[in-house]
DNA sequence: ACCTGAACACCGTTCAAGT
DNA sequence: ACCTGAACACCGTTCAAGT
């Protein structure tokens, strides 16, 4: 049995960047991105906030650690599928979930570009794009593409549930307003969009998600 | 020559929304979104922060306001291209070098959904898509993949925009220090990023995001 | 009807001082 | 080495009071 070399015993409680991370997702998915203040912080934690900042470099720092937490878990679950094309879209799928359960990573996510999270989704979908034999000169091309979607739509479902929490209604209710404030629009200006208002309420957004990935996946072919 | 029928003869400096919306954007042109604040704007208006409340609701609406503004702008502008996926690509062409100059507005977009600024584009995007012939059932999902995509790429410019000036750098020097980031990604568990990362400091961003656009137009037919 | 500006209730971040 | 908590320099928003 290993002997505590220090003077000091160290306590099981003591501070930690895994600590402060793991507290950072429980106030985000409870109170949403503004739930997430280093007072509040420090009060799950019983601490000062002056603390956390000897664990963790500034807010932003925080914000994409407890999302690549996310983010990498996510992405860990076993494929299920064979093919680069079927991984792909459960890649994807993934994430869309994950946004959903999280709506706060779809917007940390896009403010951390180049960073480990985003990083970790890029290196995924540029394998299977090189499994499918996407020539070597299209490769970025396609996989940015296909991320820039899938940020894309994870920033407007983050945006969606946002905006559904501010005003006290859920996802699907928030979206019925958008659809009655779209059929209100002047009919010649805005036909396009008042004949899809009412797709709005009914559609269902995942199978929309997977129907834009496979549009860009048809485009390699 | 008409009177001023009222008794209080109206300063031509006078507040109002316009106004307000032009000083906003003019402020975040300068100083980025953060340098949007109510007490800036009050001193760029000579009045105080308080006055700006009487014609406009809160921040979020006023940077709506000020997005809004920019997009039908940008919109606006006369189309040169004939053909329907002709005029998508224009479309979503000016949309990007809109965000190019102006930023902040990739991030306002995301925030807003369903309001006004995206509503102009899913309007256009959409009567193209009708042009082009694609089903009824089939509209919505092809107009929102290129919206979702559009957007996303807006956000993620918005994003090497901020932190480019965050640390002082312009834009490809935030993307080289990105792609130096990446080659010190580890060999084995980031071969595909590594084997992307001089494409990043090289790329032009446009013809890539074009290549995405057309990607999607490919799926389609 | 429209504007003023002080006041309220917050923020992120720093830093001397402690252990 | 790590933690404390007061203090600094801000925010958005409100609201009594003015014109």
């Amino acid at each position: 049995m290993v002997k505590n070399t220090g003077s000091t015993p160290r306590r099981e409680e003591s501070l930690s960047r895994d600590k402060i991370i793991e507290a950072s997702i429980a106030l985000l998915d409870s109170s949403g991105e503004s739930g997430l203040t280093f007072r509040a912080l420090a009060e799950r934690l019983a601490t000062g906030p002056g603390a956390i900042y000897w664990h963790v470099a500034n807010k932003s720092d925080l914000l994409t650690a407890a999302c690549d937490a996310i983010v990498a878990r996510t992405l860990d679950a076993p494929a299920t599928q064979t093919t680069p094309k079927g991984i792909i879209r459960a890649l994807a799928l993934a994430m869309f979930d994950a946004i959903d359960a999280h709506p706060w990573i779809g917007s940390a996510l896009t403010r951390a570009p180049g960073e480990l999270p985003t990083v970790r989704i890029l290196e995924r979908l540029g394998q299977q794009v090189r499994a499918i034999g996407v020539r070597e000169d299209a490769q970025w091309a396609t996989v940015s593409a296909l991320l820039s979607y899938i940020l894309g739509v994870s920033a407007q479902n983050a945006a969606n549930a946002h905006i559904g929490r501010e005003r006290g209604v859920d996802r699907s209710a928030f979206l019925g307003q958008v659809s009655t404030m779209w059929l209100q629009l002047d009919p010649d200006e805005y036909p396009f969009t008042r004949s899809v208002a009412g797709h709005l309420v009914m559609h269902d957004d995942r199978v929309d998600f997977v129907e834009g990935i496979d549009l860009i996946l048809g485009g390699i072919a």
